[in-house]
DNA sequence: AATAGCATGCTAAAATATTAGCACTCGTTT
DNA sequence: AAACGAGTGCTAATATTTTAGCATGCTATT
């Protein structure tokens, strides 16, 4: 019912992880959580993080791979939404600048062009 | 010296509320907490956080007003760039379009022109 | 000048989160 | 078939977070 962000600090890292990876076994969060504590103790955040309903595992020969259960499409629109109100004013414009100053260095013409041609295409289907 | 996420839940709430209000009192605070605890615990915390680095608070009248001592400016790139790592694969293209998917009920002609036109300086500025 | 109201700091109890360790299972290799 | 390696679940100790309560100080009002 409600997803809400009632993750501790270490289940927000490990979910973080897992949505970046779109799956991950506990060896892989492991090895990509800071300060990382030991094996079992990834594995019981993963436990729980499952039975709490944001993870499921699915069995690969002798490990499980687990993936979230909200799908990322959803999760990044709220995490998107959220971000937007806490640290932008719920500034659309806001946001693309701070998006356009992170990238620059990596954007070529053509990206360029794809951005303008996305935005175009949400003008006319927005009215 | 490293500003890393080692928050607490509450410890983050708090953080985010503040930073959308640009500054606030433990009341302000308490008010927009979920399931809020006591004004006590809020104060506590405020302190905690100001102890760790995170707020400053300044004197108005007879109570404490706190603000995020990282500018609003550097936490928020910082926060975007996790979020384009985590949920979007580094690709700006795809933080743009689930941008316009959310937004794109309240934007008017002008804001279209106006995201545009970012675009085309930043290309610009851009090489 | 006493009292009430509202703020603060501090402290310690209670609740949660975090962690490591042990017992077990199932393949694989000697 | 014994021993090993790599996985799991469970449990309990430890550490941290979260909370409320109490003592105090300042201001304004009676």
């Amino acid at each position: 019912m409600k997803n809400e962000k009632n993750l501790s600090r270490r289940e927000r890292q490990i979910m973080d992880i897992v949505y970046e990876m779109k799956e991950a076994s506990a060896l892989q969060v492991l090895e990509r959580l800071p300060s990382p504590p030991g094996y079992s103790a990834v594995r019981a955040l993963l436990r729980v993080l499952e039975q709490k309903g944001h993870l499921a595992h699915r069995q690969d020969g002798p490990r499980y791979i687990y993936s979230p259960l909200l799908p990322r499409e959803k999760a990044r629109r709220s995490a998107l939404s959220h971000l937007m109100r806490t640290f932008f004013d719920g500034s659309t414009e806001d946001v693309v600048a701070a998006l356009l100053d992170i990238s620059e260095d990596s954007l070529s013409e053509d990206d360029y062009r794809r951005l303008t041609g996305l935005i175009e295409k949400a003008r006319k289907e927005g009215r």
